[in-house]
DNA sequence: CGACGGGACGC
DNA sequence: CGACGGGACGC
């Protein structure tokens, strides 16, 4: 473009794919007034504005080059059709054909808005949709299955309602989904499957990112996000709250799990898994704190919670036998809610414990629960950092979350990334020092953290790279 | 005792 | 309709 000092090769202006737009203005638009117009929406790398080569005129046509697709995309979306300079024709905004692709037909949102990715083979469509929802709002999802059995093949679809939406989830999604553009189905099929077709897509949809609010859609206590609405929609007056709490679980916990998962909360003093004359899980425990507070706020944080992910936890309260209606109860309660509340909301994100310093009857909460002995907090290696170790985690019976991972296995220093694999309960560490590995896998290995055991191992060498195909987005 | 990769839609 | 310039690091 025109810096000179950084002139990138031509193979290099399509750097990453779909990041450079073809503009069409008047021809007085000059190059500091695209800049100026194009700006906002990230980092401009170049602007050029395409002149004859005797006259110097513009030709009325603009190529402006971002540092990532997303940010071009929201750029066309957004500035496609405006007026640049007062009493100019209306600009038209496109992604510009990749340099080497002799192409001469606009690129079009459809080729945009679809993404290929590698999933789990035992995500339904609605996993699909939740994982990749958070990029943006979600037209369609199909996951391409076996026409005979109907198994999944482990790949599916993502339509996005926009360019940029699709570039978000592309750029963003964790690198095991291997996101991709999907190249357009080879034939325009003339069926109105997912009504998205042959009509072309004329406006995008009104509202923004998709606002399905899950506080505990990922599964990991997540303490710090709650909606604080949701303190107040509960209804203290109406008495229906105890100390006592009767968890429903459809698959098979271990009473140390619960035990684990609703001793997060403080003031537990009871968690008894209940049984048959078998000794089997009848699927129910029963759970009972020392105060109001807590029940309240573990119904609150717990009751949906998946563990295993995919196993909703319902939580309900259940009748103490006694009478939690008068003033001084629920005032108590209210108390040591919003305490725990206002602790969990402004507290450090990835720290060990919480403090609560104004209610010194209730013990510290941490959201690690282990007898392992843990080191200090250390701060995360660089993400470039040249990986010396890596660890490979079993997690039984289903991986722990990734920030608390991050919080686990950071202490013992150098930590570069935490990485689990998608479907799987295995996850890998990656370490910048062998030390710190080594110590992580000696301190770890074996133990429970938040009822989850872990095998930490050394990890086999990542095989070679191979023929890997380019990334088409 | 678990493992990263890989890749395409009933025309 | 509306598709691709100008000019040089440092061996």
């Amino acid at each position: 473009m025109e810096d000179y000092s950084a002139k990138p090769a031509i193979e290099n202006l399509d750097d990453p794919p779909n990041s450079r737009l073809f503009v069409v203005a008047s021809r007085s638009v000059t190059e500091d007034e695209l800049r100026n117009g194009f700006c906002s929406f990230g980092d401009i790398q170049g602007v050029w504005v395409v002149k004859d080569k005797q006259t110097k005129e513009s030709k009325g046509i603009c190529y402006v080059k971002f540092s990532k697709s997303s940010q071009a995309c929201l750029a066309m979306e957004e500035m496609h059709g405006k007026v640049l300079v007062d009493g100019t024709k209306p600009i038209k905004v496109f992604i510009a054909q990749s340099r080497s692709s002799g192409r001469h037909r606009d690129v079009e949102d459809e080729e945009l808005t679809r993404i290929f990715v590698m999933i789990p083979k035992t995500f339904s469509e609605d996993d699909l949709k939740d994982t990749f929802k958070e990029y943006g709002d979600i037209e369609y999802c199909v996951i391409i299955k076996n026409k005979s059995t109907g198994e999944s093949k482990g790949l599916g679809y993502v339509r996005y309602y926009k360019p940029s939406q699709a570039a978000h989830a592309i750029e963003n999604c964790d690198k095991s989904y291997r996101a991709i553009l999907a190249e357009p189905r080879t034939k325009q099929s003339n069926n109105e499957e997912y009504s998205g077709g042959g009509a072309p897509r004329v406006e995008y949809a009104s509202g923004v990112a998709g606002g399905g609010v899950d506080s505990m859609n990922q599964y990991g206590f997540q303490m710090a996000p709650a909606d604080p609405g949701n303190y107040q929609v509960m209804d203290y007056r109406s008495g229906e709250f105890s100390r006592c709490l009767m968890v429903s679980t459809r698959a098979a916990l271990t009473q140390e799990q619960l035990f684990a998962l609703f001793d997060l909360i403080p003031g537990m003093n009871y968690c008894e898994l209940q049984r048959d004359s078998y000794g089997m899980s009848k699927g129910h425990a029963l759970i009972r704190y020392n105060n109001y507070g807590s029940a309240v706020y573990a119904k609150e944080k717990l009751n949906g919670f998946e563990f295993p992910p995919g196993n909703r936890l319902q939580v309900n309260f259940v009748d103490d036998g006694e009478d939690h209606s008068s003033s001084v109860s629920r005032m108590a309660s209210q108390f040591v809610a919003a305490q725990m509340f206002s602790t969990a909301y402004n507290g450090p994100s990835s720290s060990q414990v919480m403090k609560h310093p104004s209610y010194s009857s209730a013990p510290q909460m941490s959201r690690i629960q282990t007898n392992v002995s843990l080191p200090s907090l250390k701060k995360l290696a660089p993400p470039d950092s040249r990986s010396k170790e890596r660890l490979f985690v079993v997690f039984n019976p289903a991986p722990l979350p990734v920030d608390i991972l991050e919080d686990v296995f950071c202490r013992f220093g150098s930590l570069i990334e935490v990485h689990l694999v998608p479907g799987r309960t295995v996850g890998y560490m990656k370490y910048a020092d062998k030390k710190c590995a080594d110590d992580a896998m000696a301190a770890l290995h074996g133990q429970v953290v938040n009822g989850v055991k872990m095998k930490v191992m050394l990890a086999d060498p990542p095989r070679e790279e191979s023929h890997k195909r380019a990334r088409t987005y």
